[in-house]
Formats: structure tokens, sequence, C-alpha cells
RNA sequence: CGGGGCGUGGCGCAGUUUGGCUAGCGCGUCGGCUUUGGGAGCCGAAGGUCGCCGGUUCGAGUCCGGCCGCCCCGACCA
């Protein structure tokens, strides 16, 4: 391919709205330009990007024996309520209606759209097991984009579906898929975190998230420093702490003190002088059983998906100011354990058995309890599992690790979904014995789109992008310096030749541009090689070969010129 | 949706506080000459409903009201 004929409109400043290395990089030069928010045009250059990580995902797919179909974007009102999901999955769909008034939306995601068709021709157990993929664009009402290509309302994914009669079946579907992943993102160049996550409104189990580190992802994850632990910070668990001896000479009873306008921990903590850690904060919260209280140390976060876990109560939300009001008999900013009303379950994070003499919320408007203690001044209902891990945390698995923290964008995601969806939707097939039994499934998704902004952010420098040659765009540049020089350009094309009919992804950049735009440019794109030819060659009939990566260089004769190519490429 | 910031040729910005004449600068683009191994120099040119609507005023990029869009933090989230 020729420059001259091609388009990479390369931009020498970024625009101002764009924040993060990737979304900047891939603006400038020439990948990729925002229509609105969260929604991306990719230019040729950038497709071809898309195109390559694509062609890796489906390579290694087929390898693991899915087959590729594709479903349609907009999805009938219908199909969603029989899985029970038109009006509950977040964040919502976008819909809209036809002339007719038929309601649709645009698919987030494909669980009913291929668990109906699945159902619709497989009867028999014989016709399984069945992974089945597509590659599609997908569509997500986001409260919020953000961060270039990371968080976006239209995305390319991948998902995959696997249909098998029982967990066995499953349990292998699921190690094919995971051992796939693998392969992908290595072979995409990602360092990659597995970690245990939340299956969030999928529903399902075992789930792991693939996660490429880094400063700028939107997910923290926490990982042990001494095993092999790692979980997503939504549901990292904490160790439980060992019980602390209780002193002897416990208040024998609270004390009211007067803590006006204190509707804060931190308030609580300066009116009183003392650290948040004596404090325990009251959370209220109502599910479909009732109102809970949950109790978490003063200088701890309360954790919502591990707290409605727990209670296996998913539709758990915080009360509201009227429901505290009414619960608690004082303004919000006071609730607490003591005396609240009777209806309220009272369950405490583990810590707080590790507590005594703790100050709480007195029910009272302007007023907080001391010296509090568990089983004297209030009884609880449970001791559970409630706070965010922090760094440094004990690891919950191995007895010497602390836990660490690392930020990372997640980058695939694979669940196990048991009969959820076939058991709504009749996905139905007889087994060896002639029962009909729902077939046992699984899903797993990569997000490709965001796979191109994950790898940028690993991969650049302060002069550009730093393309793994199995993602980019062309594996080599040829500069040539002096268009006009009727001999360098022969010299340019005959390389540029050689090398595709070797089958090596080579760009000539044939501009009537100065030396250092082009330079420059080869830069901020990526090429893992650049070849220059300029007066130099023609004063010594070699060409000059540096890698993008680590500026390593090689001076080669014109005629070895393809071959030594081919050879640095293998390294990279 | 709460808080903050921003919106001026393709890109980056100044000008808005304190209203005033033909709305500037750098980059890019087009033409010419020179230059030619790290984002060149000189000369000339094109390109702007100052986000939109309404209002105040002799006069609005600038003041007032409403709306829209974009970015950041939060809430939320495969």
């Amino acid at each position: 391919m020729r420059l001259s004929e091609f388009y990479i409109p390369t931009l020498r400043e970024a625009p101002g709205e764009a924040q993060i290395p990737s979304d900047k990089l891939l603006r400038r030069g020439g990948f990729i330009r925002p229509l609105a928010a969260g929604v991306f045009s990719y230019l040729p250059l950038g497709y071809i990007v898309l195109d390559r990580v694509e062609q890796i995902v489906r390579e290694e797919m087929n390898a693991a024996g899915a087959l590729e179909l594709f479903m349609p974007v907009m999805q009938p009102r219908e199909l969603w309520e029989r899985s029970g999901r038109w009006d509950t999955f977040e964040p919502q769909p976008i819909r809209f209606k036809d002339r007719s008034g038929r309601e649709f939306c645009m698919g987030p995601t494909h669980e009913e759209v291929i668990t109906s068709l699945i159902a619709e021709d497989v009867t028999s157990y014989k016709q399984l097991p069945m992974t089945v993929y597509q590659i599609q664009t997908k569509f997500r009402d986001e409260l919020r984009a953000r961060g270039g290509l990371i968080r976006v309302k239209e995305f390319l994914m991948k998902d995959a579906y696997s249909f098998d009669m029982d967990r066995d079946g499953l349990d292998q579907s699921y190690e094919k898929m995971y051992d796939a992943y693998v392969r992908i993102f290595e072979r995409c160049g990602l360092s990659t975190e597995i970690v245990r996550a939340d299956a969030g409104s999928m529903g399902g189990f075992d789930t792991r998230e693939f996660m490429a580190t880094s400063e700028n992802g939107e997910d923290t994850i926490y990982k042990c420093d001494s095993c092999d632990y790692a979980s997503n910070a939504e549901c990292a668990a904490c160790r439980a702490p060992e019980p602390a001896e209780q002193p002897a000479g416990l208040a024998t009873a609270p004390e009211i003190v007067s803590t006006p306008g204190a509707k804060s921990i931190e308030a609580v903590t300066q009116l009183l002088g003392m650290n948040a850690d004596r404090l325990v904060k009251t959370l209220l919260y109502s599910t479909a059983d009732g109102f809970v209280a949950a109790l978490v140390r003063g200088d701890r976060d309360l954790n919502e998906a591990k707290l409605a876990t727990s209670l296996q109560a998913p539709d758990l939300q915080m009360a509201t100011d009227a429901q505290v009001e009414e619960l608690t008999g004082a303004e919000v900013g006071y609730a607490g354990p003591v005396g609240i009303d009777d209806r309220v379950r009272i369950v405490a994070d583990h810590e707080i058995a590790a507590m005594h003499d703790f100050v709480v919320g007195a029910n009272r408007t302007d007023a907080h309890l001391m010296g509090v203690n568990v089983g004297k001044d209030f009884q609880l209902d449970d001791y559970l599992d409630l706070r965010n891990a922090e760094d440094g945390d004990a690891c919950p698995q191995c007895a010497q690790g602390k836990l660490y923290g690392l930020r990372a964008i997640e980058i695939g995601h694979i669940f196990k979904l048991g009969t959820r969806y076939t058991e709504a939707l009749d996905g139905l097939v007889q087994d060896e014995s002639g029962q009909q039994r729902p077939m046992v499934m699984g899903c797993y998704g990569i997000g490709v789109s965001r796979m191109i902004a994950a790898i940028v952010e690993q991969s650049h420098d302060e002069r550009g992008i730093i393309w793994p040659r199995s993602v980019a765009p062309f594996e080599v540049v040829v500069l040539l310096l002096d268009p006009h020089e009727d001999e360098l350009c022969r010299i340019a094309d005959g390389l540029h030749d050689q090398l595709q009919e070797m089958g090596v992804r080579v760009l000539l950049d044939d501009r009537p541009e100065r030396a250092g735009v082009k330079f420059h440019d080869a830069e901020l794109v990526g090429y893992p090689l650049r070849a220059v030819i300029g007066k130099r060659t023609k004063e010594t009939g070699q060409i000059e070969l540096q890698r993008r990566r680590d500026g390593v260089d090689d001076t080669v004769n014109v005629d070895t010129a393809a071959d030594t190519v081919v050879e640095m490429l293998q390294d990279l």
C-alpha cells in the first residue's frame, strides 16, 4: 500500500477533550473519530486494526470448536419479557418502536436471541455440546461514556454461548473458552490478570474477568502478594479478623452524647475527637424481604454487591430518606442499631465482632451513643463479609499474604449461566432416557473495540503508539525521503513490492513531505518496523531499519533488505 | 441525575471580567519561489451563522434567560 493512495489524517495536537493516552493517540494517529459521546467511527487505519484483533479472536474461537454466526441488533420486547429482563437489565437498553408500534431494543447482549435460536432446532443431547459465537456491535445506554474507546455506548463485542447437557459438560466448555481467551490476549500482546468477578445483571457463577492492567482502567482489582488470589474489587473477599479479647470493664450502658449537625463519620470524629475506627456506620437498605441495617466500621466502605449477594437480595436498594426517618425516628445521619424499628434486620461486618465500646447513631436527631456493645445493647442477626477490600488487607485465601490493588480495563468476561435462560425460553432437549431437560449454558464476552484501547494504553511512549506486530495496521513502513529521486523511488518500490510478495504487510510513505514529518508520523502511528530510504541509500547503497519498540536498528544492503525485514519481524 | 469545567475556521488557543469600528494568533489547507535525513523559510490566498433560540442595548463573541453538545469527578455499570 502506498500512503499517497491511503488515508491517514494525523493531527499534530490531540483534541482537547481526549484525556487518556489511548484516546489521544488513536485520534491523533488517524485511527478513530468521535461522532457523539461514546460513539466512534473507525477510519481505514483503525478499521484494519479492528479487523486484525477480530481475526485473532475468530481464529482462536474456531480453534476451540466454536461456530461463528450472526444475530440481529434489533430485538423484540416480547423476547426480553420471556426472560424477565425487559424492565430489569442495567443499564437499560436503548429502546424504540417501529411504525406499527412494535417495541424493540438495540441488543446490549444476546442471551435471549441465542437461546431461542438454538432452542428451535436443537432437540436432542446428540446435538450437544455446542458453542456458538458472533462478533457484533452492541449498544449500551451508558450513563456516562468516558475514556475514548474504553467506555462507549456502541462497541464491537465477541460474544459466545455454550450449550451442554449438564454441569460437567459446561465445565469443559468453559475451560476451552478460558484457554482460548488466554491465547487471544497473549497474541494481541496484552498483559492481563484473570480475576474473580461479580456476575452483575447477567446472572451466573464461576465468573472470571480478564483484566488488562492499566492505570487508566476503570476497575480496581486486588491481588495477593504471596498466593494466586485475584479478584475484582467489587467482590474481593475480606478475611474476618482474629477474635479480639473483650477487655474487662466494658461500659455498662451506652452514653448518649449531643452531636448537633454531625451527620457524617467525618463530622462525628471531629466532634468527639476519636478515630473513625471507633465508630460504627449504620446503613439502611430495603429489600423484597424488608429492611436491613448493615453495620461497618466507620473508616470502611460498605460493598453493596457483597451485601446483596449474602442477603440473596438482588433487588437491594438504599432506603429512601423518608424510610430512614420512619425507621429511626430521626433525620438521616443519626441511624444506629440500638432501639431501631424492630422490623429492621441487623447484620454487621465481621470486623464489628472485634470492636467494643463503639459509637453509633442514637436514632435521635443530633445525637450519638458512645460505649455501645453487641449483645448487650442490641442483638445482631448475622456477621457477614460486607466491607470493601483495601490495600494491605490480609489475603482471604492464604495465611501470610497481603492484598494490593491494581487498576485495570475489563476486556473479557466468562460466566457459567446454568439453566436460567434455557428454562425461561424453552431451551429443552431430550437426554439419553428421553427426558426433557434444559440445556446448561455458559456465556463468554470479549470487548473487541475496547481491546484496542487497552493495547494502546499498555504499549505507547511519548512519541506515539507501539503496536504489537500481530495487530499493527502495517508491519513495516518504508519511508521514501526523496520521492523526487527516480533511483530512490525504484529502490523503494522494489522493496515494497518484494515485501508484499513475501506476505509482509507493508506501507510505502511516498508522500512529498519533509523527512521530519514522515519520521514523526511513523512514530505516532506506531508501525513495528521502519525502513528508511534517502540520500544515504544513494551514497552507500544501504537501507536503515529500526524497530519502533526499542529503537534497535540495522543498516543493510538494498538487495538483502527484504530478508532482514522478515527476520527482524520475527521478534515483534 | 448531582458537582465542576468548556463550546470562537480542520486542530490547539486568545479575546468574554469592564459591550464599541473590518474577530485575532499558532498549526494545518491551497498557489508561488526557495529548502530537502527529525513536524522548514519567505510571499500570497481560501476558510468563521463566535453551539442554538430568545431577550436587553444605538451596538452583543462579550450582559440576561432558556436549551443543546462535549470533558472531568460522583452515582451507576458487561
